[in-house]
RNA sequence: UGGGGCGUCGUCAAGUGGUAAGACACAGGACUUUGGUUCCUGCACUCGGAGGUUCGAAUCCUCCCGCCCCAGCCA
């Protein structure tokens, strides 16, 4: 079955940034240099919203000739652990991107970084303040009153080293005083109302263990680290916009040998999902979905498991475009990318989902025949299988009708249709149980000249079905998905309600006693296919089995029947 | 109601004073041994609104309207 390793190629299509890009190289701007950077904080799995950034950057990277580190941005110990920071690696390398060796954290530039404190203390810059938390927000003022000065601003450069010195040897317990940068509280930007640099937290930190006990906050981190990585253009979303002043502050004050730009995107929202980590946490911790690579999850490792392929993902991301408008993309677009890709890749099989039984009346008893079945129309080197055929059959329940409706051109009692590959059947004899009335077997006649699917005489059939024979099919157990919320936007919470009161019931639904062709008995974990007539699907790659397989719908073929069956059934 | 942003087809999105790209979706049709794929056709006399400048405006100016972000010792 398909596997991925298609790499990465620049996309053609222009957008704002990449207009400032191509403005700064021709004017000579970093003399023509491009570093880009992808900076997760690794506290938490990346979802697509991250793929869209790490396209971003990769590829602008790639398209310039430049660079692109990989950061981890890793300032708060708290919440950070190297689980994190192996499955980001994993989730990039995944989506086909290689930071050649430009992995770097924010925790190895701790001692640089409390150089730079020190030096802006001596600048006169930044001051150590002994507010309390709640103290220092009453001070901050509000939207539309201006901040007042904390009594502690003005001590001396002396005081002020004495005390920084003495924040880091732990003289101090968490809370009790912080690093401030001294810019303006009565700024109409908030965030330069003598913004934190440094708070003190007596916690373990996954890298640098206990030998700190400040840690650095994100504004002073990332402009500094930005700059010592020679990093030219700092792209990130939007919600950081107002935090530029800060960033373009620091550097300024520090006077620092070259200035990264920061450049803000409008982030990515996706209709029937949520995208925010904080929502996603909770979907996970609630059990809500079975982990962060849940197939429904909107995460990297949920779309892998899912059967996605980094083509289609980054197809996606290429399709989408950049721009500074909030937009929420249609989810149709993505599941577009993934039938795209997979159309073009994926070898076919037959799976009945929900088997029911086909007698074939006129069939020799012991008969075995093989058929040849093509493995994918859209490439002839893929080649093609035999599929075993015998005198008991399983087609799929819903490919028959007992009293159908128009339009409806699979089987019904009298009406033939060709089993694809094999031959044209016709219905004789519906088989029901006598209590239930349930439909338990159908009893029908072949027509052995239309071995292969083809009539010598001509006749047509309205309908192909797809087919196992009953004594060599493999039992499967089948997980179809769907959309895990039923609303547009789950984010638009209705008064008195949660998010979570929005997830689709019908999000997951397992099959068992599914049945399919022979050659799919070992399907690969982790490997693609196309059940024909239904979807795509994904051995899953954590508990299928030889022998026992499991797998996952990645997505369903278009269903033109179902809509017209809509239509049908409205008049 | 402080400051910073953003409004172009149902959804994304090009467009940068010269007369509205493309994609998804949708609707028709052709082909078809997957009701799949593919192919063809249609789909914004108008760019949040109103004025103004101009021979000419989505692009420039003015006012108005709507939406997003910011008051973490998170990122």
């Amino acid at each position: 079955m398909a596997s991925s390793a298609t790499p990465p190629q620049p996309s053609g299509s222009t957008n704002f940034i990449k207009q400032i890009i191509e403005a700064d190289i021709a004017s000579g701007k970093n003399n023509g240099r491009v570093a880009t950077r992808f900076p997760p904080e690794p506290n938490g799995y990346l979802h697509i919203g991250h793929a869209k950034s790490i396209c971003l950057n990769f590829g602008l990277a790639k398209e310039f000739g430049g660079a692109c580190h990989l950061r981890f941005d890793d300032t708060d110990p708290a919440k950070e652990s190297m689980e994190y920071v192996e499955s980001i690696q994993q989730d990039v390398r995944w989506l086909g991107f290689d930071w050649q060796g430009r992995r770097f954290f924010a925790s190895d530039y701790f001692e640089a970084l409390y150089d730079f404190a020190v030096s802006l203390i001596r600048r006169g810059k930044a001051y150590v303040d002994h507010l309390s938390a709640d103290e220092i927000r009453d001070y901050r003022g509000t939207l539309t009153a201006p901040g007042r000065n904390s009594p502690y601003r003005e001590r001396s450069i002396e005081e002020n080293m004495e005390l920084f010195q003495r924040m880091r040897a732990g003289e101090f317990r968490d809370g009790e005083c912080v690093l401030r940068a001294k810019i303006d509280m009565a700024s109409p930007n908030i965030v330069l109302r003598d913004p934190t640099l440094y708070r003190i937290k007596h916690v373990h930190h996954y890298r640098t263990g206990g030998t700190w006990c400040i840690y650095p906050m994100y504004d002073f981190t990332h402009c500094l680290s930005d700059m010592m990585e020679g990093i030219t253009h700092s792209i990130c979303t939007l919600e950081f916009e107002n935090n530029r002043a800060l960033y373009d502050w620091v550097l300024g004050a520090l006077e620092t040998p070259c200035h990264p730009q920061q450049i803000e995107f409008a982030r990515l929202n996706l209709s029937y999902t949520v995208l925010s980590k904080r929502k996603l946490i909770e979907l996970v911790e609630r059990g809500i979905v079975s982990g962060w690579d849940d197939p429904r999850m909107p995460t990297i490792s949920g779309y892998r498991r899912r059967g996605y392929t980094p083509e289609a993902l980054r197809s996606f991301c290429d399709r989408i475009g950049v721009a500074r408008a909030d937009s929420t993309v249609d989810i149709g677009l993505l599941e577009h990318c993934l039938r795209e890709d997979l159309n073009k890749r994926a070898p076919r099989f037959m799976a009945v989902l929900q088997p029911l039984k086909v007698t074939l009346v006129n069939y020799p008893e012991g008969r075995e025949e093989e058929l040849e079945a093509v493995n994918n129309p859209e490439d002839p080197s893929m080649g093609s299988r035999r599929v075993p055929f015998s005198r008991e059959i399983y087609i799929e329940r819903e490919d028959f009708l007992e009293d159908p409706p128009r339009k409806f051109f699979r089987l019904a009692p009298g009406r033939e249709v060709r089993l694809r590959y094999a031959y044209f059947i016709r219905c004789e004899e519906v088989v029901k149980d006598p209590t239930s009335g349930e439909v338990t077997e159908l009893r029908c006649t072949y027509d052995p000249t239309t071995r292969g699917g083809d009539a010598p005489d001509g006749r047509r059939v309205q309908g192909t079905l797809h087919w196992v024979s009953a004594a060599h099919a493999a039992p499967a157990e089948v997980r179809l998905y769907d959309h895990l919320f039923m609303r547009e936007n789950p984010g638009e919470v209705e008064e008195g309600r949660h998010f979570t009161d929005y997830v689709n019931p019908g999000s997951l639904k397992v099959l068992q006693g599914c049945r399919v062709e022979p050659s799919l008995a070992n399907a690969a974990p982790g490997s693609h296919c196309q059940f024909e007539r239904i979807g795509y699907f994904c051995a899953d790659p954590k508990e299928s089995r030889p022998g026992r397989p499991v797998f996952n719908r990645s997505a369903t073929l278009k269903d033109t029947w179902a809509k017209i069956a809509k239509q049908v059934k409205g008049r």
